[in-house]
DNA sequence: AATTACTGAACGAACGTTCAATCAAAGTAT
DNA sequence: ATACTTTGATTGAACGTTCGTTCAGTAATT
């Protein structure tokens, strides 16, 4: 019984992983039922068993995928190294993108389609609002005059990394990322 | 005879507007050709004199959106105003997205996938690289030391600026892009 | 023996696409 | 002007395919 449970478990996790893996290569409309079967090699099925629709998988790995990044970025000012918040924000940002660049692509291919987003949106939208806060709150440690804005702008300059790393792997995120780091550093005497 | 030529440009082109409409919105995938017929208050079938199949209309609709970008960049080192070439950029940028919002919505939304994005990629890409080239000259005049890392940061952060803007309406661009300026204005002095 | 995991044929709906038929407009002959 | 002809624009029923989903049946596990 108790085998059962964890075996009920992993198949669920399968669906889970290849559903993400061919929504986020191909989109979620232009991906079937049929192609996650096969690829995870189940019959057709057998997704009934553990989700209602292919709109609950979607949302099912939305949820999964929310939950490690709300973790992640959740733990992110306890670290009190020598670093600013910027810096270690900057950091975790581009190490979850590369840890979860799947879930990212899936997000960012959905989040300018209206109908089928819209339902997940407004977690996502809280997390994002509270992410904007934790920028604001660091920037004004290291004397920005202008908190909010620089926020929103540094908010928009990581997102638009985000999209090219996700769009062209070989995209040099890493250099991108020391240098933005960089440059709030010298930024932070003269603001 | 010359009246029917006219006609028929005017039926292609309503197809054209309607379908970027449909698909800006909904996503290419999740348009049917049904949709886009009782949109534009056609038949079924009609749309199959103009484009030879869905992804032909796809193709003609990003072809003619390209072509009006491509216009506007063109002309972009034209005006020799008091302004810098950097700011000129900017404000082309946002004039840009503002009057073709539907068209970069279709756009941002279709070039994480892979399958139908991928042909029509090539052209768009010379285009991005063209751009990035004339930031990165422009940026060298006003003294910057890197400033092709600097256009790669650029790029992104109006590219950014962007997705935020397409994806909410009452996004304030003109303050983000007004404040874009300014940095660059006052960091010509020591970068 | 009982419970659960799994299969894949079958269903109705919706899709992109085709095409014979109809309609409107322009050209030509009377 | 009127009638006939020709041409191209437009229609929507119909076709084959694929989709998401169901479910009676089979295999595996307890």
């Amino acid at each position: 019984m108790v085998s059962t449970i964890i075996k009920r478990e992993l198949s669920r996790q399968l669906l889970l992983e290849t559903g993400l893996k061919l929504f986020s290569e191909k989109g979620y409309e232009a991906t079937s039922i049929r192609a996650i079967a096969k690829e995870a090699c189940i019959s057709l099925g057998l997704m009934y068993n553990y989700f209602t629709s292919k709109e609950d998988l979607l949302r099912e790995i939305f949820l999964s995928g929310q939950y490690d990044i709300e973790a992640s970025f959740a733990t992110e000012q306890t670290s009190d190294s020598g670093i600013t918040g910027i810096e270690q924000h900057i950091l975790n940002t581009v190490a979850l993108l590369k840890e979860k660049r799947e879930f990212w692509r899936l997000l960012h291919s959905l989040r300018m389609q209206s109908t089928i987003y819209q339902e997940m949106k407004s977690p996502i939208d809280k997390q994002i609002a509270y992410i904007q806060k934790m920028i604001e709150r660091n920037l004004l440690e290291i004397g920005f005059k202008n908190p909010s804005q620089e926020a929103l702008l540094l908010f928009a300059s990581l997102d638009g990394i985000a999209s090219h790393f996700l769009m062209d792997k070989t995209y040099p995120i890493d250099k991108m990322a020391n240098y933005l780091i960089q440059k709030y550093k010298n930024s932070s005497n003269y603001e």
